[in-house]
DNA sequence: GTCAGTGCAAACCCTTTGCAGAAAG
DNA sequence: CTTTCTGCAAAGGGTTTGCACTGAC
């Protein structure tokens, strides 16, 4: 499921069909992060959530954040030491990080793909297959012969 | 350059011709990480330093790390939200992580292969590619259809 | 009225930092 | 001797937790 531009209705619906119930602060929380496709930190959603509606606190975003990554609708993005990202598209999909700006990009399935996934070891189930293209800005002076 | 199994001499070699000086605390550390292939966390390298050598520090030890990883000598896994596992092993190579057991398996570059790498940005250099199967051991109750 | 959800602040835990002392070259 | 490195403890920062209050049904 693809929440993201999801009007308002469909998002109390779709929560609610997933067993959410709809408060106002998780539909507010939902409106930030399926606004648009982005890779959000959990901080920058608690910005935005307050400046549209100040009665959510920093606990409610993260509880909501992580009953969304359990219930599927948004993808935990393991990328940088420091913080989670989240994603609202669900599709599989991969991404290109720039660990000097911080920049996440896209990058659709079909036009990198994985291929050769190995058997899964018994009694285990496949969660997820999350490739992240590493880059940095510049080079690194050290790493190069003078 | 992959450091896994060499011995102590080899080992101070290694680092000075990379140009970190290699002193009492860096062996120790590098003993504990190079003495096989493993994805290790900071703390069990301390716990396993601190057995065999007790003068080594916590913040050496990140101290260490980090130089390592800069060094590359190293390669940082960002698999988990609560903490950095490290890999001596630095050959192109993906891993298999159960989310429920934090078990951490190697799968070789030939067995599962990522074709289609993007065209990068203009000044911006590859630093790495990392793919994660993420597993789990049970399925998820919730998840299940009554 | 009951139970789930929220807010607040404190706790947690991994990692980094500041600084004085120790070691390397 | 000078510079780099280390140890300690404290600070930092993202995330989680405990508990009382609020709100949904």
């Amino acid at each position: 499921m693809n929440l993201v531009s999801n009007n308002l209705v469909d998002l109390a619906e779709n929560l609610r069909g997933l067993g959410i119930s709809p408060t106002k602060q998780r539909i507010a929380i939902g409106e930030v992060i399926f606004s648009r496709n982005q890779h959000i930190s959990a901080e920058q959603i608690l910005e935005k959530v307050q400046k549209a509606d100040a009665s959510v606190s920093k606990a409610t975003v993260y509880n909501t954040l992580n009953l969304f990554v359990e219930k599927k609708i948004v993808r935990e993005l393991i990328i940088d030491r420091s913080k989670v990202f989240y994603d609202p598209n669900t599709d599989f999909h991969h991404h290109i990080y720039n660990v000097d700006t911080g920049e996440i990009r896209d990058i659709s399935a079909e036009s990198l793909s994985v291929t050769g996934l190995p058997e899964l070891p018994s009694g285990v189930q496949l969660e997820g297959a999350d490739v992240v293209i590493r880059v940095r800005s510049k080079p690194v002076e050290s790493a190069v012969s003078v």
